[in-house]
DNA sequence: AATAATATGCAACTTAGTTGCATTTATTAT
DNA sequence: ATAATAAATGCAACTAAGTTGCATATTATT
């Protein structure tokens, strides 16, 4: 039902209040679809399917998408970003996992993460990130 | 005790069996000295008050270094590789804290990390990383 | 000192992400 | 509907970390 994920990513863009553009619409129905944590080549590549997108423009509209919450973004070794939609059950304190051979990032919604560790003296905590590495089913 | 750093480098070096170059020896020398994880420009501006290193070179030496478990390499937010010096007490499995102000990476010895945790149906864990971002004592 | 294996320097390249600026588009007010 | 305004877009140029190929220099061995 592709039809579906325009409809709640056009709920979710209203619902922040700013403005809602052609271009943020679909990227996050695209977001809204997958299940995986996907990459700004890998969302460039199944938007200019349909429709050519600047590549600067999914950037900011990734990073807006990022600072209204609708999506997460996930750093690897690889010094790229991923991202991910936040859906309500999938907030943003959980793991992430990351598959060594196909570089493919799950969130691990599960695996819930006890913050506020102790830290040396004068040290403020902030946040905590969990990244569990390994095979993928389909890797291992 | 500059002097130190150097001795316990080479010593360090020889151990892997490999050939002990000028520097493999200057670079972990720095890393030894140093009590936070650095970058490869940080270490280069150290190198070159000394003497010129391409900075290619310093990249494979980095990258040797990391192989033959002398170092262990951070990746942060800021697409940046970070290097600490592996000592006896400090090995690998334990907690970063990098601060979001002024980007500096503190190992957390303390720190240790219970793995292998429950992960979906066919993954294979490997490894776990844990990384706690804030306020730095100083940046606090 | 001669040899062989490995490390180094240099130039060129790759790739993710950023910046400035002129033009277009979404929203609001008329 | 139309005009006005603020924000989003496209394009070109840029930045910066890290990589690759290859000729030359260094290390360890004989
Ligand atoms: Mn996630
Ligand atoms: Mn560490
Ligand atoms: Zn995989
Ligand atoms: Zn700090």
């Amino acid at each position: 039902m592709p039809n579906n994920f325009y409809e709640k990513a056009k709920e979710l863009i209203r619902h922040t209040g700013n403005r809602l553009t052609h271009n943020r619409l679909r990227t996050l129905a695209i977001l809204l679809a997958e299940q995986y944590a996907l990459t700004h080549r890998e969302i460039e590549e199944r938007l200019n399917m349909k429709e050519q997108l600047d590549r600067v423009t999914l950037y900011r509209v990734l990073e807006w998408l990022s600072k209204n919450n609708l999506v997460h973004k996930i750093a690897g070794d690889d010094r790229v970003w991923r991202f991910r939609v936040n859906t309500e059950l999938h907030s943003h304190q959980h793991a992430h996992f990351i598959c060594t051979r196909c570089t493919k990032v799950t969130c691990l919604s599960d695996y819930r993460i006890k913050s506020s560790p102790s830290l040396p003296l004068g040290y403020l905590f902030h946040e905590i990130e969990l990244t569990i590495k390994g095979l993928c089913a389909e890797c291992a």
